[in-house]
DNA sequence: TGACACTATTCGTTATAACAAATACTATTT
DNA sequence: AAATAGTATTTGTTATAACGAATAGTGTCA
C-alpha cells in the first residue's frame, strides 16, 4: 500500500511540484470514487449526476427548484439542466411546472416515484460511503475537508 | 472564506456523516480544478483528456505506449481510447503504428508538433498550477497528498 | 493443423456534455 | 404603450463518453 500517485499511473519521472502531485492525486482520487458511486447507481438506472438532481429535489420538498437553483447546487457543475430534468421527467422521476408568478421559470419537483427510488438508495449509498472512506477515521476526514475546502478557496 | 461545501452548494441539512461531507467536497474540488484546467487549454484547442495522453506520449519518447498502455496512465480512465489517440491523429499530434513481434498492439507516438504544443504549455500549467494550490503551502500539500492516497487505499 | 480461448483494438450505437443561438417572458425606460 | 435590456429556459449542433459487439491477431492444446 501507499505506492503513491506516480507509482499508480506509471510514471517515471517524479513530479516536478508539490502542487503538481496534489492536483493530480486529487484528480485521481475524485475520478475513483466517482466510479464506485456508479456502479453502485448503475443497478437503477441512474448516473451521478442525475441522482445529484434528484437529492437537490428531495431537499427542496414541494417548494421545488427551477432549473438555475438546480445548476448553483450540482455538485459537478452541468450546462444542460434542461435537458437532465427531462431525461427525469421521462421516466417519471420529477414534475416538471411553470412557475405562476413568474413564467419563465421553470420549477421541477420531485415525484413520489422519484422519493422512492431515492429512498431505496439511501442505504446502500452510506454504506458506500462508509465503505470508502471510513477507515481514514474522524480526525483525518476532517482535515482532508479543511484542506479541500482551502483548495477551492483561491480558486475564486 | 471557508463558508463550507454546505453553503457552497446551498444545502439546508447538514451531512449525515464526515465521509459524506469528505466525498462530496472532494468531487466539488475535483470538478472546480479541472474547469480550470479546460480553460487554459481551451485557446490551444485539447481537452484535459488529450493534454493528459499526449504528456503520457511524450514520457514515452520513442518508444510509443499501446493502447492498453495508455489507458493504465490515465488520470481518469478513458474507456475509449481509440477514438481519443483517432483525434489526436488527426490533428497531427500523434502518429500510429502496428507493433512487428505482436500485430494485434497499436503503438502511438507523440510528433514533433505534439511535442512543440506540450512545450508551449509547460509554463502555463505550471502557473496554474501554483496559482490554484501553491497557496497551501509544502506542508498541507504533503498532508494533502497523503490523505488523497489514504483515500484510495481502500478502494481496491 | 484446427479448434479454442485470450488479448488488443476497433466500430456501431446510444447517451450525455459542451457551446452557441434562439425563444419566451419580465422589467425598465422613454 | 413601444422599445430595449435583462433573465430563464429551450433547442440545434457537434464533440465526446459509455456500452456492447465485432474484428484481427496470438498462443495453447488436442
Amino acid at each position: 500500500m501507499a505506492r503513491g500517485i506516480q507509482a499508480e499511473i506509471k510514471q517515471a519521472k517524479p513530479f516536478s511540484s508539490l502542487e503538481e502531485e496534489a492536483l493530480i492525486s486529487l484528480q485521481r482520487t475524485a475520478d475513483q470514487l466517482q466510479w464506485h458511486a456508479s456502479e453502485l447507481l448503475k443497478p437503477y438506472g441512474i448516473s451521478p449526476t442525475q441522482y445529484n438532481a434528484l437529492r437537490i429535489l428531495r431537499g427542496a420538498k414541494d417548494e421545488g427548484r427551477s432549473c438555475s437553483e438546480i445548476a448553483e447546487r450540482m455538485i459537478n457543475r452541468d450546462p444542460d439542466i434542461t435537458r437532465l430534468i427531462d431525461r427525469l421527467e421521462r421516466r417519471g422521476l420529477v414534475q416538471r411546472a411553470r412557475k405562476e408568478k413568474d413564467r419563465r421559470v421553470v420549477i421541477a419537483r420531485i415525484t413520489p416515484a422519484g422519493l422512492q427510488l431515492l429512498k431505496g438508495l439511501d442505504r446502500p449509498v452510506e454504506q458506500l460511503t462508509r465503505k470508502i472512506l471510513g477507515h481514514l477515521g474522524n480526525q483525518r476526514l476532517t482535515t482532508l475537508i479543511k484542506l479541500l475546502e482551502m483548495a477551492r478557496e483561491q480558486v475564486a
